[in-house]
RNA sequence: GCCGAAGUGGCGGAACUGGCAGACGCGCUACGUUCAGGGCGUAGUGGGCAUUCGCCCGUGGGAGUUCAAAUCUCCCCUUCGGCACCA
């Protein structure tokens, strides 16, 4: 009987097969009653604050979900049984606008669907067997969370980071409602692909952009590269000069550059339509001419303005700016290529060395002035915009200075003559919190007529969302259409006053909720402070990379900003950040439409949740996702299956007599490698190899067993058994539990300690070395530990088929790495 | 266009700081099995040549460094992700 010889006959000599789903029930049950993964600061035990991405309140939980937290519960166990308090938190993302929508489609209200919901979700979840401490458990569309969202909204107002203003802002005319900039894709709305206008709105916003230095320091975080790139070009930042340009008639005019080394170069300056200052500085016989340009392009949709290889538009106004280091005439021109959010909403044009500033100029004859000298130039035409390096010409005093060393000089110059000042730039922009929808945190804010803006007092919050309201299809808040809601009493002066009818982004509910879930059942206040500051940071966050620059980004505002309010102590919410893959479904993204969904439920029912959570582990490196295979998961389950034979069929036999030491040693040789390799994968989530191992160790215990080795039953054998348990814990936790009560040890199977492994035990006493000739594999040798190199050697060119390689040819040199391989190398 | 990541059997994927390419799993082939129920077991499975001993080729393509390259360097190709008139 060979390797698996041992199955046929647990087979035959066993007929309990593998019932997952009874298995399962049975400890989801228990481990509820017991309050298995309940933690509190009552410890002794180091913290470890294992959390995920909350997930939407969709109402199902779909195979993205499980992929998040399946393996994220596995590690989180793995964190436990290594000792550590884990605080595992969850809880809903329970506001926005698909409740709204469906609201307005079928009647039935936001606040209702989205607790049934939830109450759908928790079900699922508890159908996956992971670990969360749900005595935390929050929405962020209950008036107890929110109160605190307003609360949060509130300190910002105080202290300046909140601010109104009337700006152009995005708008989605799908979703009838305003986006911030990360919510614009291409163009379109993040949520429902329209194309994004513009519209003049007074709007609220936080100011983010007060942090983008700080934000782009990642220093102590453990974050994937990918991530802070994201975030790094997000924010964008770029250091340069504002350099004042004056009108002929004396009117400033700043424009910010980050290549003060082309100054000499400028032959024009453009000014966005928006420009406040373009009425101002238009000539009478052009102002009809500048109007209708800024009419047209006011209609036009981001996706217009921003369509690739677009010609370029614009117009001259009529009037000459005078360049403050030439002191030449250059006429202004209107062009819509000038972002008005952007710098000072107005470029200097340089048609020699910026590639859009050259097709401008093309398109409407304007000069262009080499003043960086291209590689072999000679004076001749360009073709197109040098944007390289190169030695400074046609600039002065500055000729002949390189232009890294240029952009210094002039920078100085221009501050030392008073003609500008040296700035730094941010792409960034303040975060647009209001949405002019119901289904969100109420902004807590009234209007009086007498008094202006007024704070609500904290005292008043929750300021509570209206229950009884209708959802039409007209595009407006149903808030606004609420008079009980609208109208109320302003709390300065007593008089009439309405409020905001304005909801917040839900962005904002997520910007916090970590701080939320270490005191989730403070009534008088956001958060114990206490609480905050054993369990901040959060020490493993996992979720998906289509957070990287919103979601991500606002929590660690919101963090900063609340420390420096001095609520919280920590900079950073998240010390480690892990973002996992996609699952696909025959190599493609799974849509509806494809119809290559894969539903985690079916096969939760069949095969079990231990199946399902494992195979999606095994699936591949977990950031970089899997294709997920019906037929694959198979081979997961019959490992499950093939376990629990093993262990079922074997803790009754006893040891034989006689026993031999040296394949107890390798059993324990065996047990304390998959030991050190399961940690060191766990650890660094890898689970798919973590797995293999697990599989393997799980073979060659059964080879041992088939084989009559007179191993079963040894307190090696039996040490192997409880070990291989305690690893596949995290993995599968309800069939270890089951197994581990099984063999009579005590319960909780995820309450013990992770196994240790001894390295001395480890080292195998014979060795394969490698023999190769001229560096190609021609024996191996089987020699025992501690053989010298020489030893080795002698052996090596001893070897039939080396001598047979080498062939008479004189050796030239042998390299010996130890433990490893012998290289024989001929020739002269 | 710019930035980033990745290309390994029929498939998903292994391979620590350069040292046996293809672990583990799926699939497939053959055989065995009183195997109802998404069975179980044994052997095999990168390609080519060879009756055997074996030999040659092989990690997207091309060059290079090295005793030795999936791994390091350069160039190119492809795929995926991000950004995209940011001055």
């Amino acid at each position: 009987m060979g390797v698996k010889g041992l199955f046929r006959e647990v087979n035959q000599g066993v007929a309990e097969r593998y019932n997952a789903p009874e298995i399962e029930r049975k400890w989801q049950l228990q481990w509820e009653a017991d309050e298995l993964y309940r933690v509190d600061t009552a410890t002794d035990r180091p913290k470890w604050y294992a959390l995920d991405m909350f997930p939407y309140t969709s109402g199902d939980l779909h195979i993205g979900h499980w992929y998040n937290y399946a393996p994220s519960d596995a590690h989180a166990r793995y964190k436990r049984m290594r000792g550590f308090a884990v605080m595992k938190p969850i809880g809903f993302d329970a506001f926005g606008l698909p409740a709204e929508n469906a609201a307005i489609r079928n009647g039935i209200p936001p606040a209702l669907s989205t607790m049934r919901n939830i109450h759908r979700m928790r079900e699922q979840f508890r159908s996956t067997g992971v670990g969360f401490d749900w005595s935390r458990e929050l929405a962020t569309c209950l008036p107890s969370y929110y109160r605190w969202t307003q609360w949060l909204f509130l300190q910002f107002y105080k202290a300046g980071l909140a601010y109104r203003a009337l700006a152009p802002a995005n708008w989605c005319p799908s979703c009838q409602t305003v986006l911030a900039n990360e919510q614009v894709v291409e163009g379109r709305c993040e949520r429902c692909e329209s194309a994004v206008t513009k519209r003049y709105l007074n709007q609220w916003f936080f100011q983010i952009t007060r942090y983008a230095d700080e934000l782009l320091n990642f220093d102590g975080l453990d974050w994937p590269e990918r991530v802070r790139v994201m975030q790094t070009n997000w924010i964008g930042r770029s250091e340069g000069v504002e350099i004042v340009f004056r009108t002929e008639g004396g009117s400033e005019l700043p424009v910010f550059t980050t290549r003060p080394d082309t100054i000499f170069g400028v032959t024009f300056l453009a000014l966005a339509p928006e420009h406040p200052l373009v009425p101002a500085l238009t000539t009478s016989e052009h102002q009809q001419e500048v109007q209708e340009y800024i009419e047209t392009t006011r209609g036009e949709t981001e996706i217009e303005r921003q369509a690739i290889g677009r010609e370029k538009t614009g117009v001259f106004t009529g009037i000459w700016a005078i360049n403050p280091l030439t002191g030449q005439r250059v006429p202004i021109w209107v062009a819509d290529y000038v972002l008005p959010t952007y710098g000072t909403g107005a470029v200097m044009g340089v048609p020699a060395h910026d590639e859009r500033d050259f097709e401008f100029a093309a398109r409407f004859g304007l000069p262009v002035r080499v003043v960086i000298a291209p590689p072999n130039w000679q004076g001749q035409t360009l073709e197109s915009a040098y944007v390289g390096e190169g030695t400074i010409v046609n600039s002065g005093q500055f000729d002949g200075l390189a232009s890294p060393r240029a952009r210094e000089v002039i920078s100085a110059y221009i501050e030392q003559h008073h003609l500008g000042t040296r700035r730094v730039q941010y792409r960034l922009r303040d975060w647009l919190i209001s949405r002019q929808r119901y289904w969100g945190a109420p902004i807590p804010i009234i209007y009086c007529d007498r008094c202006g803006i007024q704070a609500v007092p904290e005292e008043q919050l929750p300021v509570r969302l209206p229950l009884d309201v209708e959802f039409r299809p007209t595009g407006e808040s149903p808030l606004r259409l609420s008079k009980t809601f609208l109208q109320t009493t302003c709390p300065s002066c007593g008089g009439p006053a309405t409020r905001e009818t304005d909801t917040m982004d839900t962005f904002v509910d997520s910007a916090w909720y970590f701080l939320r879930f270490c005191s989730p059942h403070e009534s008088a206040r956001p958060f114990d402070p206490e609480q905050v500051a054993f369990w901040m940071p959060v020490d493993q966050y996992i979720g998906g990379i289509e957070h990287a620059t919103m979601h991500l980004l606002y929590a660690r505002f919101v963090t900063k900003a609340l420390r420096d309010l001095g609520y919280v102590k920590v900079d950073e919410p998240f010390r480690r950040l892990f973002t996992q893959g996609l699952v696909l479904s025959g190599g493609l993204k799974m849509s509806k439409s494809r119809g290559n969904v894969v539903n985690p439920d079916d096969f939760v029912k069949t095969l079990g949740a231990d199946t399902v959570r494992a195979y999606l582990m095994f699936l591949g490196p977990w950031d970089q996702g899997g294709d997920w295979n019906d037929r694959g998961i198979m081979g997961i389950h019959r490992f499950l299956s093939r376990v629990l034979r093993l262990v079922l069929d074997t803790h009754e036999r006893d040891a034989p007599a006689g026993r031999a030491p040296e394949i107890e040693q390798g059993i324990q040789r065996l047990t304390h490698r998959t030991i050190k390799r399961a940690t060191e994968d766990i650890e660094r989530f890898r689970f798919n190899t973590m797995i293999a191992g697990l599989m393997e160790m799980t073979n060659a215990l059964a080879r041992l067993a088939s084989e009559s080795s007179g191993v079963v039953g040894t307190p090696s054998w039996k040490e192997a058994v409880r070990s291989l348990l305690l690893l596949l814990a995290p993995v599968a936790p309800h069939l270890a539990e089951e197994l581990w009560s099984r063999l009579g040890f005590p319960y909780s199977i995820h309450q013990q300690s992770w196994p240790g492994y001894d390295e001395s035990l480890i080292a195998e006493p014979m060795m394969t070395i490698v023999v190769q000739v001229n560096g190609k594999m021609r024996d191996k040798l089987v020699v025992p530990a501690g053989t010298s190199g020489a030893e080795v050697e002698a052996l090596a060119l001893d070897r039939a088929r080396v001598r047979r390689a080498i062939a008479g040819a004189m050796i030239s040199n042998i390299v010996y790495v130890p433990n490893r391989l012998v290289n024989i190398i001929t020739g002269p």
